[in-house]
DNA sequence: TTTTGAGTTGTTCGA
DNA sequence: GTCGAACAACTCAAA
């Protein structure tokens, strides 16, 4: 008799309810991770250092984790049968791709009179619990919030493993998934910025209680200073429990800052919920009259958008620190998203692509719900008249400017008064910081106020 | 069933 | 310079 512990995006050891109730079981284990082929590539980078760590981890346990690809039903049923398995092992996954494969994989087991057994894992709440009183799922934050905190987070954290009695099988070596770019190298600035790995993830849970969270409330706005969890890839594939950081927060007191924090990972939750609602979230608006939103996509925008060649400083210094390391300060992700479907008319699934495709945590539930809240056309939307000023907002957020002067190294020079504005400073200013508009940085593709009005009139149009 | 109050993150304008 | 109101109307959730 054996267990089959499948782990998806829960690559963790301590507080694994999947793998904890299988290593109760006293029976033997097979550890096995199989390759999501649709992951984007900065997501795939992340994942080889994950699943490296997590080998290791286990390994260190006298376990050992198999690598497969391929069609997970059949793989799962084929272990099943040559190591006599009798249950299986997995956290609950929401996403549709997994949904599908798990109801699949019941109809499968059961063939085979094997157990499918899946725990909460990877989120603080089943989405079917938290539910009106009218028995309903909820489309608005505020009152979907309340309703979790009074539901409550359980306290009941488990321990990581000690030892693992596993099975060796058949496994792919990681290197031959070839999930790190080559040529080229791309990654620098992710190896630089991120640890993957559940030692990374606990260690910047840890670094950031120690510090950042007491003034989390205001400073997690300023993309200039290190005020937010950056925690999003870890939680995204699960490195860390999302319970064990809620108590460990909890535990830092009741501050404004855990009060705020605790908030945000409140809108995880609901963007999971949201997800469970709405399947086709990256696709499809929730708001079902933005299908005929009056786009306007002009030829060139959506790459100047993409490489950080926008003219806009703050929007390209978000643009480019995606590129660079894999991830965005959240106030600027809502700036460049902003810019991207109010000012360039942009279809927000477009956005929503790169995103996938550039963020390391590429989350189908945060970044098609976030994607849909900035466009308006998501649950609990922005009203079509809220468009950020992207000049006003790197005012207010960036205004000594080291954000953009860090990632737009050619704007480092200009004094504060143009630094959101380069496109407004006189010819011997730009001379002094050594540049020339539109020859070393672009001139705006369009500027805040004509942005603002077309996306007015687009709105406009959409209601009539 | 109907009513009521409220809804993450903003900007502009005019007093 | 500061501050409050307007910017729409709709839908959600609860009573």
């Amino acid at each position: 008799m054996a267990r089959l512990v499948w782990f998806r995006n829960d690559l963790r050891l301590a507080d694994n309810p999947a793998l904890h109730a299988a290593v109760e079981s006293g029976e033997d284990l097979l550890l096995l991770y199989i390759l999501d082929e649709r992951a984007g590539a900065a997501n795939r980078w992340w994942l080889h250092h994950s699943l490296e760590a997590l080998s290791k981890d286990i390994a260190g346990r006298g376990g050992h984790l198999l690598l497969r690809r391929g069609e997970p039903v059949e793989i799962i049923s084929a272990l099943v049968k040559a190591h006599g398995v009798n249950a299986v092992h997995a956290a609950r996954a929401y996403e549709p791709f997994w949904r599908e494969a798990d109801r699949a994989l019941d109809v499968a087991l059961k063939a085979l009179d094997c157990g499918l057994h899946r725990y909460l894992s990877t989120s603080l709440f089943a989405p079917e619990r938290i539910t009106t009183k009218a028995g309903g799922l909820f489309g608005v934050f505020t009152p979907f919030s309340k309703a979790c905190m009074e539901a409550g987070v359980p306290e009941d954290a488990l321990p990581a493993p000690r030892t693992l009695k596993s099975i060796k099988a058949k496994s792919d070596a990681l290197k031959d998934w070839a999930l790190l770019p080559t040529k080229p190298d791309w990654a620098g600035g992710m190896r630089a910025a991120w640890q993957p790995g559940e030692a990374g993830a606990r260690a910047r849970l840890k670094a950031f209680l120690a510090g950042p969270v007491k003034h989390y409330a205001t400073a997690r706005d300023v993309p200039g200073v290190e005020g937010t969890s950056r925690l999003s890839p870890h939680a995204h594939f699960g490195e860390i429990s999302p319970r064990f950081v809620w108590h460990q927060a909890k535990a830092d007191g009741d501050g404004k800052g855990v009060e705020t924090f605790l908030k945000e990972l409140l809108w995880r939750e609901f963007s999971i919920n949201l997800l469970w609602q709405h399947p086709d979230i990256r696709q499809k608006p929730i708001r079902g009259e933005f299908e005929d939103f009056p786009w306007n996509e002009r030829q060139g925008h959506l790459a100047a958008w993409q490489n950080g060649r926008t003219g806009i400083p703050i929007v390209d210094a978000g643009m480019r620190e995606l590129w660079q390391t894999g991830w965005m300060h959240n106030r600027v992700r809502m700036i460049c998203a902003s810019y991207l479907v109010k000012h360039l008319l942009v279809p927000w699934q477009k956005g929503e692509q790169w995103f996938w495709d550039c963020l390391c945590e590429a989350d189908e539930a945060a970044n098609g719900a976030s994607w849909q809240w900035v466009a308006g056309c998501g649950a609990d939307a922005a009203p079509y008249f809220r468009v950020f000023n992207p000049v006003l907002q790197g005012r207010k957020f960036d205004a000594e400017g080291a954000y953009v002067r860090r990632f737009v190294p050619e704007l480092a020079k200009l004094p504060e008064a143009y630094l959101h504005v380069p496109w407004e400073a006189p010819e011997e200013i730009l001379a002094k910081a050594g540049m020339k508009l539109g020859r070393d940085y672009p001139r705006p593709l369009v500027l805040p106020a004509d942005g603002r009005q077309a996306a007015l009139e687009a709105y406009a149009n959409l209601k009539r």
